[in-house]
DNA sequence: GCCCCCATGTAGACACTGTCAAGTCGGCGG
DNA sequence: CCGCCGACTTGACAGTGTCTACATGGGGGC
């Protein structure tokens, strides 16, 4: 038997959250509406009130959940990776990819600026940023890169990525293998960096 | 005297792109609601669907006019740099993010996909595709960098230039300089590319 | 020079949205 | 056992996109 939900839904705040998610896969943000979620979870208009503040709360919510899942989905690579530093930073760079190919929804919500107000910067996110930042550095140490480009270094790494998520995801680039397109886009990087100038 | 536009507002249609363009500055894709559009530009609500099918229609149209922009903006960056391989490579990269920080609402038109419904790829915007393309083939054929990563090296490329732009609005990056921090990215990848594998 | 036509505009209506205010249910602590 | 309080419902409001019907008036055919 179901567990019968009754009046009190149990776990209406996480069902909201992924009746959302499915939402904007199958409809993209614009399809979105609080009402259509809520109608979806099977309560009033009105109880998701309860749980978010407004429209974009639970936005905001989603966002969060998100850049925990892409700091997840980086050091998950990571571990599977050599531990040399040339195969931890390609392994990084894999793993932000990955996870905009394997939650395009969350993606998208997080670096929206109108949706999270002023944006207060997710832990998560500051986490994951300080992964890329550590892996480009680890690689520089290791292969004599000078030292004065590394802010320049790092914003290359952390462009390349967001920007192959982003074309995979919103852009022009329809690509057959958009994993193996990673893959061998953060080899060759890497492989650049190493020989680097 | 102002020419009384009276009854037949004249250029309803430009004025209609310009109002949206300014409401998504400054209240963000959001804020932009064609009864708003209407109301600024002094006509009814009504009004704009003489000139656009629908809403969409209406941003897809603003979508068109940024990829012809951002041509514009990459090969006037082209033209004002050495015509070495390396410069125009570099100057393409530039005009990319230039436009983006100089038209940010037309910027974040063009990559929504949900917007756009099925994008027809505008013809600037494979334009402007292929200028990169050749910028990266002509460095390439310069250089003597291998051949078989041609695909990888503009997937690079690209996403580099649109991850930088993207980040700059839409996500962490708060650079004092922008353009500066455009100029020193595309002068690195450029040089590691040269230096090549 | 006149007149009709149709692109360009107006007016009103509908269903839908986010959000506010007030009422109702029902499990838990005293 | 009772009353409280959080979870949920019901109802209302302004604002939105879009449909249909109507008004206007400038320019082209006679």
């Amino acid at each position: 038997m179901t567990p019968r939900p009754a009046y009190h839904h149990g776990d209406l705040r996480r069902t909201l959250l992924d009746v959302s998610l499915a939402l904007i896969e199958e409809q993209g943000l614009a399809g979105l509406s609080l009402r259509e979620v809520a109608r979806r979870a099977g309560v009033t208009h009105q109880a998701p009130y309860h749980h978010f503040a407004d429209r974009p709360a639970l936005l905001a919510a989603l966002a969060d959940e998100g850049f925990l899942l892409l700091l997840a989905s980086m050091q998950e690579e990571q571990a599977k990776a050599h531990r040399a530093p040339a195969s931890q930073l390609a392994a990084a760079g894999r793993g932000y990819v990955h996870f905009a190919l394997a939650h395009p929804a969350h993606f998208r919500l997080m670096f929206r600026p109108e949706l999270c107000p002023d944006a207060p910067p997710s832990v998560a996110g500051g986490a994951s940023y300080q992964l890329l930042v550590d892996a480009v550095t680890a690689l520089q140490r290791s292969g004599g890169v000078p030292k004065k480009d590394a802010a320049t270094l790092i914003a290359l790494c952390w462009s390349a990525v967001h920007g192959l998520a982003s074309l995979f995801l919103d852009g022009g680039l329809a690509q057959a293998d958009p994993r193996r397109a990673a893959r061998e886009m953060m080899a060759l990087l890497v492989r650049l960096i190493a020989a680097g100038a």
